[in-house]
DNA sequence: GTCTATAGTTAGATAGAC
DNA sequence: GTCTATCTAACTATAGAC
């Protein structure tokens, strides 16, 4: 798979370079991306089209394949572009267990607001469990890395003593993504039916002692 | 959506008629279902392609499509087959909560031993959250008779007081569902990281006052 | 019941003009 | 940087012979 570092190492970006002349360009580039984002969503990767997304956008097929080599650097850097938003919620530098996992609420709080990124991911990361899937490989590196961030904090709360008996740092880590996960499949299913946020909230109060 | 009736209400279905001579057609019938159950699990229904079945079953496209109308029914056929399979562990009319609860940490165990199903459940749910998806209406009806049945088991144990403070039996399904859904993911992404049924007995014992 | 042949659609990607 | 035109490949499904 390509990485997603394939968008930014174009020549045509404006970072990296003396000037920021290519600022039609860098319009044009988001202009893409916010497209793929919806287009990818509905129904995933395998499903979406560059058709749809050159015309949701008022292009060609041809002009997107200017800015992006292939479907499948595209969708590489629509997935770089939502990790970013992403880390605002739990960065990865955060040592207190307590302000990480109020950060994971908050994420599905946020989450509910953006339905389109929800149905990308959960869709994307179900269909790319298959290996010649091409953002298998940025998943299968994407769920360590949440893994190991969510587990430091649950090894920070079990430092202080906040988790319920029997509960492991990494157990909980898997368990919560998992929960996370799931919730978002409902949800998406039927939106009224439940509130993602809430139901991680008296998950996580059930896993550690941490009034919430 | 066609119902998965379909396949039943066939013709040359050896059931509801007098005699059993549709034997070699009921053996071919089997045939192309096994091959389909495989190919719509790498990647789902819309990567997977007739063309793959026949492969697999050794017959032609249109062989497969006079057995199956379309690639659509052939799809709610695997899903109804399947389905048959899981009910015999959550039987919908257990009325005995703690059995129901024993009996879903039990499928997450069988379910580990049929990594095929799962990727084929864990795919495709993900990508009918697609409301023009063939299984869109089939999951929504899915969900919610899953949801039911759990939920029944939940309110038994309600009525027992084995239900942990603040859990509803709603709340309560919803979130295991949530959670065998959710370690799916991670399991199929790696299979040596976690043990689905021992993920989901740790979850079950936070829920429920059960000695699981 | 199964096949060959083919229709009809859609897809991702490339060539080359402007 | 964007377009038109085109290539190649894959797919579902149908028609009709055997």
């Amino acid at each position: 798979m390509a990485t997603a570092a394939d968008s930014k190492a174009s020549p045509s970006s404006g970072r990296g370079g003396p000037r920021g002349s290519y600022a039609k360009s860098e319009e044009t580039r988001a202009a893409i991306l916010d497209a793929a984002l919806e287009v990818f969503s509905q129904g995933g990767y395998r499903a979406g089209s560059l058709r749809l997304v050159a015309e949701r956008v008022g292009m060609s097929e041809p002009g997107i394949l200017h800015h992006f080599n292939s479907k499948s650097t595209l969708l590489a850097a629509v997935l770089e572009r939502r990790d970013e938003l992403a880390q605002q919620f739990v960065p990865p530098t955060t040592l207190d267990g307590e302000t990480s996992v109020r950060g994971l609420i908050e994420l599905a709080r946020y989450n509910a607001s953006i339905p389109g990124a929800v149905e990308l991911y959960c869709t994307l990361s179900a269909e790319a469990t298959s290996p010649d899937h091409p953002a298998h490989a940025y998943f299968v590196r994407r769920y360590e890395v949440t893994r190991g961030i969510v587990r430091d904090a649950f090894e920070d709360l079990e430092r202080r003593g906040m988790l319920r008996d029997g509960v492991t740092p990494f157990g909980a880590a898997t368990a919560t993504i998992a929960m996370m996960d799931g919730l978002q499949i409902q949800w998406l299913l039927d939106r009224t039916l439940l509130d993602m946020a809430e139901e991680l909230r008296l998950f996580l109060r059930e896993v550690t002692t941490i009034d919430l």
